[in-house]
RNA sequence: GCGCCCGUAGCUCAGUUGGAUAGAGCGUUUGGCUACGAACCAAAAGGUCGCACGUUCGAGUCGUGCCGGGCGCACCA
């Protein structure tokens, strides 16, 4: 056998209905038998067919006639025993489990095949705002993206992770404002404060809740956030420099919690280099070249260059009223909207933009993969450097809050050019992780009275209200150490310490898993932190149990 | 108002293109470490699959309409 059994199966299948009924047969179903009495594989084929045949011919036929046809005929195929029709026609098929069992572990110990069927994929997750330290729910992103990546690199495709940092934003600015007007602290503070051996992104968690409290106190303090922003946008003056040393330190301090879990990026994107490299410029000429956005002359959004909605039967008739999801690109004050710059962003990822970024070398994470920066400084830029972007398809790790605007982005691109590369790139769309009232309770957080009688409370940066990664993990490494301590007393500290984290981080990254994308894990302590049932450790486990099994027997598969 | 997501055992969740008696973990109860590692295993109890109608030989799954919870629909990102 081949591939898998089942594929093989269905093959077969497959040639003997177009050979007996004439029918041609796409995908069906294999599932299996509800006992293990009735077979490994079971295929409730004969339903369909009979249906089918009815439909082409007018013919009756009983599926269980149909099933007992196709068993005949199956019973050949090397690595089935035998073949059994039952029930009102279900086509049941016993392996030979001696030969499927060894053809499976040839399977699984051969590398994985050079597939490259879909070009180079660009992934982009995590992406947190780099005003602060990471919190449960960017884990979760970056561990789904993370995760789909090893998968499709076992599938043999060819992946370029890239992290996007928003270094030029709100939040970003959040952060100066409070070091600058409520800390009244120069850069070289911050700078002292930064390297001083604290957690810096804890103090900027902290700082940035602060900040959110004093806006609150005095709404013309707004006014600050904005003309800050702006400086930070525009680049080249000290508010800049503070802003670019903030989310630089912090950008460091999520690279090294990413690295405790096994996660890596090839490329750091930045936005001030889509907006100081004129990405905007070329995406913008593109747009309205290509008619996918027009500037109105009249109405709401008069003076706005917009992406109209797509007219559909359904909402063509509510064109002309108030509800209108036509999309803005640039305001009429000139300024693009984030929609456009990810426009841009994208429209580069894709090789369609006909510029590119300088780049410099960051760091080497802790797996010795060099890890690169976009940046606009020639002076810094490193030459020669990976191939970056000419993706064939993107695929974007972000909450599912912003399927609207991805939606948009996606729009956009395919207006300029429409191809199924463009088409096939999608939005990897995942809930946000909130708190248990119990949770919240144990962060410390005094509830509300209407708060504590709710399911779940969402976490808040503003608020300084969440579970930090950092955090977490250290308190999954002190309870899986204490496992350790207790069960090999043999082992030296470094090595019980190593298992440690290894139980953690699957501890971790399994509980993010195993929930649907599109369902919210509301953050329970005592469920995350265990170890036992359906956790990444019990896999470890029955892991290790069967490779001591395979080297009893005198070998052992690949891994 | 429009759109999206969720609703399945006491709790947290699986359930692939519609298929046989709706599953798992946690919790509860019972039994099991001189046998392949007890971070485990064997077993018991536990269900109006939110509600109703429809399509089908067959619906947790598809359609329509409701109910409950959450989130989008900015000249924010």
């Amino acid at each position: 056998m081949s591939s898998s059994p089942a594929i093989e199966i269905k093959d077969r299948l497959r040639a003997i209905v177009q050979e007996s009924f004439g029918i041609s047969l796409e995908d069906f179903a294999v599932e299996t038998p509800p006992k293990t009495e009735l077979g490994d594989l079971a295929f409730p084929l004969a339903f369909d067919l009979a249906k089918r045949i009815k439909a082409a011919t007018g013919e009756k036929k009983n599926p269980r006639e149909i099933a007992v046809r196709l068993s005949e005929e199956l019973k050949a195929l090397p690595g089935i025993s035998r073949v059994e029709v039952a029930g009102a026609g279900y086509l049941n098929v016993f392996f030979d489990r001696a030969q499927v069992f060894t053809n499976l572990l040839s399977e699984v110990s051969r590398p994985a095949v050079i597939n490259q069927q879909l070009g180079k994929l660009i992934v982009e997750h995590t992406s947190i705002n780099p005003n602060k330290a990471a919190h449960i729910g960017h884990v979760r992103n970056a561990v789904l993206g993370d995760t789909t990546i090893r998968i499709l690199r076992a599938m043999g495709e060819t992946v370029e992770v890239h992290n996007y940092i928003d270094n030029t934003g709100v939040q970003v600015a959040d952060v100066v404002v409070g070091f600058i007007h409520i800390e009244k602290k120069s850069l070289d503070e911050i700078r002292k404060l930064a390297e001083g051996g604290g957690k810096f992104d804890y103090y900027c968690w902290d700082l940035y809740a602060q900040v959110g409290a004093w806006y609150e106190e005095d709404k013309a303090r707004l006014e600050i956030r904005s003309r800050t922003l702006h400086e930070i946008e525009e680049g080249g003056n000290a508010t800049a420099q503070i802003g670019e040393y903030i989310s630089s330190r912090i950008v460091d301090c999520h690279l090294d919690t990413m690295s405790r879990l096994d996660i890596g990026y090839d490329l750091l994107a930045r936005e001030s280099e889509i907006l100081h490299l004129h990405f905007w410029t070329h995406a913008f000429e593109k747009l309205k070249a290509s008619g996918a956005i027009v500037l109105e002359t009249e109405g709401r959004n008069k003076g706005c260059w917009v992406m109209r909605a797509e007219e559909t039967e359904e909402n063509a008739a509510q064109k002309e009223t108030e509800h209108d999801a036509d999309k803005i690109i640039v305001r009429s004050n000139g300024t693009v909207t984030y929609t456009g710059k990810d426009i841009a962003y994208h429209l580069w990822k894709l090789g369609k933009l006909g510029l590119d970024f300088h780049y410099r070398n960051l760091r080497r994470d802790h797996r010795g993969h060099e890890v690169w920066v976009t940046t606009a400084d020639v002076k810094l830029a490193i030459d020669p450097h990976p191939d970056f972007g000419n993706g064939t398809a993107f695929l974007n790790v972000i909450d599912v809050g912003q399927s609207y605007p991805q939606a948009n982005v996606k729009r956009g691109v395919m207006i300029i050019d429409h191809d199924e590369r463009v088409a096939r790139s999608a939005h990897l769309a995942y809930e946000k992780v909130t708190l248990t009232p119990a949770a919240a309770v144990e962060l410390g957080v005094e509830l509300s009275e209407s708060d504590a009688q709710r399911q779940q409370i969402g976490m808040s940066g503003r608020k300084g209200l969440g579970v930090k990664a950092d955090d977490l993990i250290d308190r999954l490494e002190e309870n899986a150490l204490k496992e350790v301590q207790s069960r090999h007393q043999e082992l030296t500290v470094d090595e019980q310490r190593l298992i440690a984290h290894q139980i953690a981080i699957a501890a971790l990254r399994y509980f993010l898993l195993k929930f649907t994308r599109t369902s919210i894990i509301a953050f329970d302590f005592n469920e995350a932190l265990s170890f036992e049932g359906e956790t990444g450790p019990y896999i470890q486990y029955s892991a290790v149990r069967a490779n001591n099994i395979f080297r009893k027997l005198g070998r052992r598969p690949k891994s």
